[in-house]
RNA sequence: AGGCGGGUAGCUCAGUGGUAGAGCGCUGGCCUUACAAGCCGGAUGUCGCAGGUUCAAGCCCUGUCCCGCCUACCA
C-alpha cells in the first residue's frame, strides 16, 4: 500500500475500520477476473450467479448466495482454477414494470399515457438511476464475481440469444400459439404460468347452495359453489350418470335466472363424485379447469364473464362493472331474492394468488404463446439420471423428477411491456410470422406480437447467454460444459428448482446439445430464529446490510407494536439492547456459511453472528500476538520439517484440518469445512499451540517454532480467506509488513492436506499430555485454588513421553515440581489428590498436592462422582463382554477393544477407590 | 390426497451401525502482559412413540403421532 500508511493493529478488531480498505484493491488489481484466452492452459471453474431482480435490494438469501458462491469461487481460484463467477440482473418483468407504473401513479399517470415506447424508456431511465445497487450491496458482503463480465437480461446481446432461442424452438415446432384457459392475475393483467401461482391453503371461504328450476317442471337441481358469482358463466350443469337420482333429468334443461339461456343437464363419470354435495356440478367453462376440460368434453359454450380487470363483462348482463368480490354478493343476493339460495356453510378452501402481486388468480381463457416441453423434459431427467448433472443434496431429484414427469407446456407470452418482446409478427388476415428480424413483406398492415416472454425464458438461457451464444466465443469455448477442462457448479436456493434450475438443465441440452453446469447445489431458505419464513407482513425481515453495519432496532423497526414482533422472532436478537452492533460482512458470511446448507430452514440467530465476531476478534489477536513473537522471522516458502512434539502436533493438526475442509468443500458441506476451521484455529492453534510456544519465542530464539508458528498461521489464513476474505486479506498483508506490489491472499496457494505432515500416532501420544494437564487443572479448579499458588505435582505411571514433557505440564497447570514422576506400583505421596487418565501405554495418576488446602469432604465427592461414572461405563461395557453373542459374533477388532477398554476402566476404578484413602491424609 | 424433509441438551443444530456431540445459553473460578469479544473448569439427554432386523440401532426396516415444505385437487 503506497498511499496510505496502515495503522497498527488495534486490540479489539474493528470490522469497520478493515472491511472498507480491501474491496477496491481487489477489483482494481484485478483479483477476480477470469481469463477467455485460449492460451491459459489453467482448468476452468465456473459458477452463473443466479441474477438478483433489478428491482431487488440485498436480502438474506442473496447474503446466503454471496457467502456460499464466493466460498466456492475463491476456494477454487486459490487453488488455480481460472474460475468465472458469472454476474449479473435480471430484467425482473412483472415487478419491474409494477415499480415504474407505481411512480407513474404517484404523478397522476398510467403507463397507456406515455405508450409503450416512451414507457419503456422509462423503465430503462429508473434501471440506471436506481435499479441494481444490489451489485453495490454484494460489494460489501465481498463478493468476488468477475464484475466485468455482468450481464443484465435485456442487454441488446442477450436480446439477441433470446429471440434466438424463441425463433429456433417456433421453427423447430415446439413454440406455438393456442386459445386455452391460463392463469390471468387481474391486478398485473397479463397471463401467467402455472408456477407463478401460488396456492394460499386455509383461506376462509364458504360453501354457497343454490337450485336452478328445470325447464318445463316444478323440479329444481341443488348446486353447491365456491365462487357464486361464477354462475354467471354456466353453461351446463353436469350429474354422474348412474346417479338414479338424477337418470330422470338426462338431457333436460335448465333455466338460467339472469341471462336468458338455457342450461343443459350433462352426465359426466369424470367430474361429478356422485357421493359429494348433491351430486349436482354447476359448469363453467370458461373460469374453471376441470370445467373447461368438461366443457371440451361435451362441446359446452364457453362464456368468458370477466373483463381483463376481473370486472364482470356484458356476458354478466345487470352484473357487469361490478368486481368479482362485488358480483359475489350480488349473486347471491339476486338468488336469494328469487328464492333459489339454500344456504350457505363455511367452508375452507385454497386460493390460487399471483406470486408477484398477490392478487387472486382468475382462469380465463386467452389466445397465447406455449413452448411444449415433453421431450425437453425427458432429456433433462436423462441427464441427472446418468448424472451428466449431479443434484446436491440428493433428495431433490425425486422432486425434480415429479416435476419434469407431469410437466405442462409453458405458457411463456405476457401481456407486459418491460421484456423481450415477442419476434412474431401478425399480418392483417390473422398471419403470424416468426423471425429474427421483422420481415421485409410484413409492411404495413403488420405488426409486432405486442406481448414479451416471461422473465424465466431468459434466464433458463444464463449459463450461455452470459458467455456469448448463439456466438461461438471465447468464453463460451472456455468456460462452458464442453469445455472438457471446466468443471462448474450452480448454487441456488432449492425454491427455484422448477422456475430456473430445470428451466436452465432443458435449454441447455436442447440449445447446445450439453448440460449447462455438472452439479446443482440446493440451499435451504433463511428464516427467522424460530423458523417462520421473513415477511414483511410478519415484520421479520433482516436486512443483512444492518448485520454489516449495525443497526438500531428503533431505525429498522416502525413502531412498538412491530418491535415485539421482531424480538419474538429473534430471541437472542432481543438480548441485544438497543440493536446490533456492526458485526461486520465476515462475521454474517462465516455465520451463514456454518449452517449446514442443506437444511430446508436455516434459522438465522444474531447471536451466532455474535459468536462468530468474537472468533474474528480470536484471529485477529492471535495473529497480533504471532507478528510480536515472530519478530523478524519471514514466512516460509513450504511447511517446515518439524521434529519437536508441538511443533510436529500442529502441523499435523493443520493437515487434519486441510483435509476435512477440502472435504466439506468438494461435498457441498461448506458448514463442515467452515465449522472445523472454528475448532483448528481455536482449540488447537490459538489454546494449545500458542500457549506452548509464547515462552520459547518471547523468552528465547526458537527457530523451528518461528517457522512453525508462522508457516501455520499464514495456512490458517488462507485457509480461512474463502469464508473471511476481509481480515484475512487484512492480517496477510499485516504479515508481510504491507509490502509495496500488493499480493493478495486470494491469489496465494490453498493449504492441501499434504503440504504438512499427519501423524496420528503423535496425535494421539500429545492427547495424554493434555488430559494430564486437564487432570490437574481440574482438581485445581474444583478446590478453588488460586492460579498464583504454586501446588505439587506427582504423575505416576506415566510413559516417557509425557515424562518428556514436564515442562510444558508445569507450566500449564502452574504447578512446581512437575518432574516429580513416579513409577507405578511404588509408594503414593500423602497428601495429594488424585486423578486418573488412561492412554494406550496404561493407567496414569495425576497426583496433586493439596494438603492444608482442601475440604476433604468436597474431594471425596469428587471421586465419588468419577467412580460413579466410572461404574456405569464399566457396566455396560460388561454386560456387552459377557454374551456370547457378542464375543462370538462382533469383528475381532471390536471385541478387543471392549476388552481393552474393560482391563482401563478396571484398572481406574481400583486407583479411583485408592484416591479415597489419600483423601484422609489431606 | 400424494411426495419430500424434520423431531437428539434450555435454544439452534451436527451425528457416516460400535462408550451421545458442537455453538450459544447456564454455572464455579480467574483482570495468568494476544484477546473479559478473553482464560481455566463444571453441569445438562426417555435421541417423538411402538414394534422389528442386528452380537450391537440416534443411525437400517415397519407402523404411528407431531411440525414444516412441495405438488395436485377441492361442487
Amino acid at each position: 500500500m503506497s498511499d496510505a500508511k496502515a495503522p497498527d493493529l488495534s486490540k479489539p478488531y474493528d470490522p469497520r475500520e478493515v472491511e472498507s480498505r480491501w474491496y477496491d484493491r481487489w477489483e482494481k488489481a484485478g483479483v477476480f477476473e477470469a481469463s477467455d484466452d485460449a492460451a491459459d492452459a489453467r482448468p476452468a471453474y465456473v459458477i452463473p450467479m443466479p441474477p438478483p431482480n433489478v428491482t431487488g435490494s440485498l436480502h438474506m438469501g442473496h447474503a446466503q448466495r454471496c457467502t456460499l458462491e464466493d466460498a466456492l469461487t475463491r476456494w477454487h481460484r486459490m487453488r488455480g482454477f481460472n474460475t468465472l463467477w458469472q454476474p449479473g440482473i435480471d430484467h425482473a418483468g412483472i415487478a419491474t414494470q409494477t415499480v415504474v407504473e407505481r411512480q407513474l401513479q404517484r404523478e397522476g399517470k398510467t403507463r397507456h399515457d406515455l405508450g409503450r415506447e416512451k414507457f419503456v424508456e422509462r423503465v430503462w431511465q429508473w434501471k440506471n438511476e436506481s435499479g441494481g445497487r444490489i451489485a453495490l450491496q454484494q460489494r460489501v458482503l465481498g463478493a468476488s464475481p468477475d464484475w466485468r463480465r455482468s450481464k443484465f437480461t435485456m442487454d441488446a446481446d442477450l436480446g439477441v440469444a433470446v429471440t434466438e432461442a424463441f425463433v429456433r424452438l417456433f421453427e423447430e415446432g415446439l413454440m406455438y400459439r393456442a386459445t386455452r384457459l391460463i392463469n390471468w392475475c387481474p391486478e398485473c393483467r397479463t397471463a401467467l404460468s402455472d408456477l407463478e401461482v401460488e396456492n394460499e391453503e386455509g383461506a376462509n371461504g364458504e360453501m354457497f347452495e343454490f337450485a336452478y328450476d328445470v325447464e318445463g317442471s316444478n323440479e329444481q337441481i341443488v348446486v353447491a359453489t365456491t365462487r357464486p358469482e361464477t354462475m354467471l358463466g354456466d353453461t351446463a350443469v353436469a350429474v354422474h350418470p348412474e346417479d338414479a337420482r338424477y337418470k330422470h333429468l338426462h338431457g333436460k334443461k335448465l333455466k338460467h335466472p339472469f341471462v336468458d339461456r338455457l342450461v343443459p343437464i350433462v352426465t359426466d363419470a369424470i367430474l361429478v363424485d356422485p357421493k359429494f354435495g348433491t351430486g349436482a356440478v354447476k359448469v363453467t367453462p370458461a373460469h374453471d379447469f376441470n370445467d373447461f376440460a368438461t366443457g371440451k368434453r361435451h362441446g359446452l359454450e364457453e362464456i368468458n364473464i370477466f373483463n381483463l380487470d376481473g370486472t364482470v363483462n356484458e356476458n354478466g348482463g345487470r352484473f357487469a362493472g361490478l368486481d368479482r368480490k362485488e358480483a359475489r354478493r350480488a349473486v347471491k343476493k339476486a338468488l336469494d331474492e328469487k328464492g333459489l339460495a339454500r344456504g350457505a356453510k363455511p367452508h375452507v378452501l385454497t386460493l390460487p394468488r399471483c406470486q408477484r402481486s398477490g392478487g387472486v388468480v382468475e382462469p380465463m381463457i386467452s389466445t397465447q404463446w406455449f413452448l411444449k416441453m415433453k421431450g425437453m423434459a425427458d432429456r433433462a431427467l436423462e441427464a441427472v439420471h446418468s448424472k451428466r448433472v449431479e443434484i446436491i443434496p440428493a433428495e431433490w431429484i425425486k422432486t425434480y423428477d415429479h416435476f419434469l414427469e407431469n410437466i405442462q407446456d409453458w405458457c411463456v407470452s405476457r401481456q407486459l411491456w418491460w421484456g423481450h418482446q415477442i419476434p412474431a409478427w401478425h399480418g392483417p388476415g390473422g398471419e403470424i410470422k416468426v423471425a429474427r428480424t421483422r420481415p421485409p413483406e410484413c409492411g404495413e398492415g403488420w405488426s409486432q406480437d405486442p406481448d414479451v416472454l416471461d422473465t424465466w425464458f431468459s434466464s433458463a438461457l444464463w449459463p450461455f447467454s452470459t458467455l456469448g451464444w448463439p456466438d461461438a466465443t471465447p468464453a463460451l469455448a472456455k468456460f462452458y460444459p464442453t469445455n472438457p477442462k471446466q468443471t462448474s457448479d450452480l448454487e441456488t436456493g432449492y425454491d427455484i428448482l422448477f422456475f430456473w434450475v430445470a428451466r436452465m438443465i432443458m435449454f441447455g441440452l436442447h440449445f447446445t446439445n450439453e448440460v449447462p453446469f455438472r452439479r446443482v447445489l440446493l440451499s435451504g431458505l433463511i428464516v427467522d430464529e424460530t423458523g417462520e419464513k421473513m415477511s414483511k407482513v410478519k415484520g421479520n425481515v433482516i436486512d443483512p446490510l444492518d448485520l454489516v453495519h449495525g443497526a438500531d432496532f428503533k431505525k429498522i423497526v416502525p413502531d412498538a407494536e412491530a418491535m415485539t414482533k421482531f424480538k419474538k422472532a429473534y430471541p437472542s436478537a432481543a438480548q441485544m439492547g438497543a440493536g446490533f452492533p456492526a458485526f461486520g460482512a465476515d462475521a454474517v458470511r462465516f455465520s451463514l456459511a456454518t449452517y449446514p446448507p442443506s437444511n430446508m430452514r436455516i434459522a438465522l440467530a444474531p447471536k451466532r453472528i455474535e459468536g462468530n465476531r468474537h472468533f474474528l476478534n480470536k484471529i485477529w489477536n492471535a495473529t497480533r500476538l504471532s507478528i510480536e513473537l515472530l519478530g523478524a522471522t519471514k514466512l516460509p516458502a513450504k511447511a517446515p520439517d518439524a521434529k519437536e512434539t508441538w511443533n510436529a502436533w500442529i502441523l499435523s493438526r493443520l493437515s487434519n484440518a486441510a483435509r476435512i475442509v477440502h472435504a466439506g468443500m468438494e461435498g457441498f458441506r461448506i458448514d463442515e469445512a467452515a465449522n472445523e476451521l472454528y475448532r483448528f484455529f481455536w482449540y488447537d492453534f490459538c489454546d494449545w499451540y500458542l500457549e506452548i510456544v509464547k515462552p520459547r519465542l518471547r523468552d528465547a530464539r526458537d527457530e523451528e517454532a518461528a517457522a512453525t508458528l508462522a508457516w501455520t498461521l499464514g495456512a490458517s489464513l488462507r485457509l480461512l480467506h474463502p469464508f473471511v476474505p476481509f481480515v484475512t486479506e487484512e492480517l496477510w498483508q499485516k504479515l508481510h509488513d504491507y509490502p509495496e506490489k500488493f499480493a493478495s491472499v486470494a491469489l496465494e496457494h490453498f493449504p492441501e492436506p499434504g503440504d504438512a505432515r499427519r501423524d496420528e500416532a503423535l496425535e494421539a501420544r500429545v492427547e495424554t499430555v493434555k488430559n494430564v494437564i486437564i487432570a490437574a487443572r481440574t482438581v485445581r479448579s474444583e478446590h478453588g485454588i488460586k492460579w498464583a499458588d504454586e501446588i505439587p505435582l506427582v504423575i505416576r505411571g506415566a510413559d516417557d513421553f509425557v515424562r518428556a514433557h514436564a515442562a510444558e505440564i508445569k507450566r500449564l497447570t502452574n504447578c512446581k515440581d512437575a518432574a516429580a514422576f513416579a513409577a507405578a506400583g511404588g509408594e503414593r505421596p500423602s497428601g495429594h489428590t488424585m486423578s486418573v487418565v488412561t492412554s494406550a501405554s496404561g493407567t496414569i495418576e495425576v497426583l496433586v498436592g493439596l494438603k492444608g488446602l482442601v475440604d476433604p469432604k468436597h474431594e471425596r465427592e469428587r471421586i465419588e462422582r468419577e467412580i460413579k461414572k466410572c461404574e456405569k461405563d464399566l457396566g455396560a461395557i460388561d454386560k456387552k463382554l459377557s454374551s456370547p453373542n457378542f464375543t462370538d459374533k462382533a469383528p475381532q477388532e471390536v471385541v478387543d477393544e471392549a476388552r481393552g477398554q474393560k482391563q482401563a476402566m478396571q484398572d481406574a476404578l481400583a486407583r479411583l477407590k485408592e484416591a479415597f484413602a489419600l483423601v484422609d491424609e489431606l
